[in-house]
RNA sequence: GACUCCGUAGCUCAGCUGGUAGAGCAGUGGCCUUUUAAGCCAUUGGUCGUGCGUUCGAAUCGCACCGGAGUCACCA
């Protein structure tokens, strides 16, 4: 969209001669400050009790209704928005005629007067003083509205990404989304720092990454002439803190992985990562279980419908082995299948198998197509195939081609991914270097050898119990929102032109 | 990456069986000292996402490209 459109030139250059006759008149359309005594939610919420009283506040301009020698306009702050009556005989001298005469939508105006009621029935503010505190000069989109129903609502999803700030103004509702997020986050905080937990930073700019099965960002240092990548997780440098003697930790940032975008993807986005030595999955499970239901308790609601399901975090989350879960829901016993049999199923019910595919990835494939749609109540999904958890611990009671592992599943979507952690120094090495093996056939997204790890590892590393969970996802949940692009405030966008 | 849909004025949209672009809001000028989608009168504004093609003629038909949304595939 071209900045040289005509119309839009035309507009700012009035806006621009209305900025020139404000200064003019000895007034800065650009203030310092403003002393904003009253929030506008905490006046309406008063209502007409407090009719009568002197308020002083300020906010954006989303209506002007001019009516000669006075008018009227709605100023909307960060909650709320009123009425506020501008009349010529009531303001200082000069104010209207050169300060109103002037204001346009979108302006942000400081204004003080008594409130009183409106021949219509408004709680309004007589306004005594006007201050401009910014003129706007790049026009809003259509702000018209009756009963809180837009006219010509501004949803464009492609301009509501890319201009946020504009979303927000013309859609205020959409900011409880973000302030639930940010509750979200530090309810989450608050329930790891009261268990005991430490909160680390590790670093974004990684020389060899790891902790996931994933493409990275690759980016590069001047001074040190190398290459960095942005991390796809934080999950070695936390235990290589669980082996300092940090025996509870977590980090809460950014992960970045360089794969497809979808509502539920995007490049970057937030995770969070707790690990508790002498741990191990099934505690975490416990724990996570209550960090799921403390969060959706302090935040909102337990029960609530989402993606036409309900969905009710009071009662206690399932817990099923992957397994149980084929044999429930394909009807066939896959406990004792080697690979040649698992595709033979897979085939059988008309799923598309590439034969390169190994054990674990086939496993996992079938599971994402023929479980993973049943997943609606939470469940804690166990019994993962070795092949695709390299940093997972084997399963204790001697099946080795299975791990101590869980995924959460909750209305169909991942939102946790937990293990007892490997910690066996030896073992790591030879998962890793299988891993580098897939690699050299060509498996993109398989884990690099990360030698300092090893090391680290091999320093003695306690049991542990590691969890990581999107925080993307779990926002969505809590705020029934489809698109991870309505929970993420500037979203991954292709660049204009 | 594949498929489907979308892209016309600052915003929301109409026009699309091809005949050379319209509305509402916003803007501008005027009237208006309790309006609220304020009203009344007048009025500005668009190389119809970009390019190529078909045609006497393209916003409209075709192809390619750009951008977006949705669905699917892989990853959280």
């Amino acid at each position: 969209m071209s900045t040289e459109q005509k119309n839009l030139q035309e507009i700012i250059k009035f806006r621009l001669e209305k900025l020139d006759k404000i200064k003019a008149a000895g007034f800065n359309p650009y203030s310092y400050n403003y002393n904003k005594v009253d929030h506008i939610a905490d006046i309406i919420h008063k209502g007409e009790k407090s009719v009568g009283s002197f308020v002083k506040t300020a906010g954006r301009m989303v209506s002007f209704r001019k009516m000669g020698k006075a008018s009227f306009t709605h100023v909307q702050d960060n909650e709320s928005k009123i009425q506020v009556y501008l009349k010529n005989d009531l303001l200082p001298e000069n104010i209207y005629d050169s300060i109103v005469r002037n204001l346009d939508l979108g302006d942000i105006i400081g204004v003080s007067g008594e409130l009183f009621i409106t021949k219509t029935g408004e709680l309004s503010i007589k306004a005594d003083d006007l201050t401009i505190l910014s003129k706007n000069i790049r026009p809003l989109p259509n702000l018209k509205e009756k009963d809180g129903e837009a006219f010509n609502a501004f949803e464009d999803k492609e301009l509501r990404y890319r201009h946020r700030q504009l979303d927000l103004i013309a859609n205020p509702e959409i900011k409880s989304i973000f302030k639930k997020r940010a509750k979200i986050i530090s309810t989450v905080r608050a329930f790891l720092d009261t268990n005991g937990y430490i909160e680390v930073e590790t670093p974004v700019l990684q020389t060899v990454y790891g902790g996931a099965s994933a493409r990275p960002f690759t980016t590069h240092h001047n001074t040190l002439d190398q290459s960095f990548y942005l991390r796809i997780a934080d999950e070695l440098y936390l235990k290589r803190l669980i082996i300092g003697g940090f025996e509870k930790v977590y980090e809460l940032a950014k992960n970045f992985r360089n794969e497809g975008m979808d509502r539920n993807h995007n490049p970057e986005y937030t995770s969070l990562e707790y690990y508790q030595a002498y741990s191990d999955v099934f505690e975490m499970m416990d724990f996570t279980e209550n960090l799921f239901r403390d969060t959706a308790d302090k935040t909102g609601e337990l029960k609530f419908e989402y993606s036409g399901h309900t969905i009710d975090l009071s009662k206690p989350f399932k817990r099923k082995s992957m397994f149980d879960l084929l044999e429930e829901y394909c009807g066939a016993d896959v406990s004792s299948m080697d690979t040649d049999a698992l595709k033979k199923l897979a085939k059988e019910k008309s799923l598309e198998i590439e034969d390169d595919l190994n054990y674990g990835q086939v496993l996992d494939k079938i599971f994402g197509e023929l479980i993973e749609p049943h997943l609606i109540d939470p469940v804690f999904v166990t019994d993962y195939p070795k092949a695709i958890s390299p940093l997972a611990k084997e399963d204790r009671n001697g099946n080795l081609d299975i791990v101590e592992r869980f995924e959460l599943f909750i209305c169909k979507t991942e939102f946790a991914n937990a293990f007892s952690e490997l910690n066996d120094p030896l073992e790591q090495r030879r998962r890793l270097e299988s891993q580098a093996k897939l690699r050299e056939l060509g498996d993109e997204e398989a884990q690099i050898v990360d030698e300092n790890f090893l090391q680290a590892m091999e320093t003695g590393m306690p049991p542990t119990g590691g969890v990581g969970i999107g925080i993307d996802r779990l926002v969505m949940l809590l705020t029934q929102q489809q698109s991870i692009k309505d929970v993420i405030l500037f979203p991954a966008m292709r660049t204009e032109d």
